[in-house]
DNA sequence: TGAAAATGATAGTAAAGCTATCTTAAAAAA
DNA sequence: TTTTTTAAGATAGCTTTACTATCATTTTCA
């Protein structure tokens, strides 16, 4: 008997929760572990469905496509994400530090796993890294913004544009460079695993400690006085 | 008659070298009009079959599927902003100087058009923007990397993150701040447009100058000694 | 235990993403 | 100029994707 741990997502994400019930939690869970193995172009509610013996249909009750269920799980990372360094700053009080936390716990988020037991927190950040930006890359960009279907990232970006402000006030750009440290991270695994000339970072066996150390070297000399 | 700009790419991007006759040029000029106004997702070459007054069977003749058409375009891209930046930059000696050249060229690269007749740069700049990511972020990145696919990309990093290195020679990043510098231009004139909680700066009517000044400011913070 | 809700099974449709073949038109070689 | 090669158009067809509809069967829970 484990503890469930139930994101809240802006419900217009789906038709039925998911998180609710065990054929939701599975398709979750494999939707991430299909996505993650085989792209997201070539993934199919097909084959979801075969893989966890049901069908089509059953999948479509829970979400509308394919494209709102990446939606779904991006936004479930990100929450993730926020819960993650809102845990790891609790009673830091230097900014400093709790950026540096910060940067610690979106890079390796994978790692320090609070676990929810039917979500792989580790391929679903590869999903990130690969897929993510075809989240909010859509010509309903602006539609589906209206819903609040990226309120979960403005609300990590924000939180993280606060301490940014909080070590040096008079930085201009203090949501920009939040933003910019989560899609630069995302960017540099990718690029050091696939496009390694774009990139001086190389990642190893899944050690993202250089993109760690890059990330805290750009804040350092963005935001020293 | 008019000169003739032709890029020269790498031509397993193509079936059929597309600059070279009406119709390729016209496939060019078209899929950047359709990919522009209804997005990668919903365009197909049927539906710009009917806009060119040809067949889905002879735009397979240019290329195997629209990714690859899309990779096409924005390996276009890329070689035109090249070439931008090495003409702004001619005669230019202060690195300086150079890399505030190679910022306003690529943040206003439509506006200063050396215009092939075929290519719209503007609209080209604008898919690149919402689509160009989806170029590298598929299934196939390493097949088409070792293919060549991304060259032009590649080829623009380095010339910049040389320019990087003439400021900073100490500076440890290089390859990684040029193609920041580029993924942060589009990102955020993205968001400026469609998810202005994302970003500090605003793009009123094109005009991309507050993204400069970002891009310009955050060099000049890293590169300092 | 009985009604309501969720899931499964099956079928079907339109469009997307191709491939094949044949004919005609245009360009290049002879 | 005539022949021959090459490119383009026309048409057809096939598989997969992305969905919707309907009905039967479980499961849940009041």
């Amino acid at each position: 008997m484990s503890i469930e741990i139930k994101m809240s997502l802006n419900d217009g994400l789906y038709l039925r929760e998911p998180q609710d019930s065990k054929l939701g939690r599975n398709i979750i869970q494999s939707s991430i572990l299909l996505i993650d193995e085989f792209g997201f172009e070539s993934f199919t509610f097909k084959k979801l469905a075969d893989r966890i013996n049901s069908t089509e249909a059953s999948i479509y009750r829970y979400f509308e496509n394919k494209h709102l269920l990446l939606l779904f799980l991006v936004n479930w990372y990100w929450e993730w994400v926020h819960y993650l360094i809102h845990f790891n700053t609790m009673n830091v009080e230097d900014p400093r530090k709790k950026l540096k936390i910060i940067i610690h716990s979106f890079v390796s988020a994978s790692k320090d796993n609070p676990s929810v037991d039917y979500v792989n927190e580790s391929k679903l950040h590869n999903i990130v890294i690969s897929e993510g930006g075809k989240a909010y890359h859509t010509k309903d960009v602006d539609d589906e913004n209206s819903k609040g279907f990226f309120l979960s990232y403005k609300n990590l970006a924000t939180t993280v544009s606060i301490v940014i402000s909080e070590i040096n006030s008079d930085f201009k750009y203090p949501f920009a460079l939040a933003t910019n440290l989560f899609e630069m991270s995302n960017n540099h695994i990718y690029f050091a695993k696939h496009l390694p000339k774009l990139t001086d970072i190389s990642v190893k066996e899944n050690d993202v400690n250089e993109v760690e150390n890059m990330l805290n070297y750009f804040t350092d000399k963005l935001l020293a006085d």
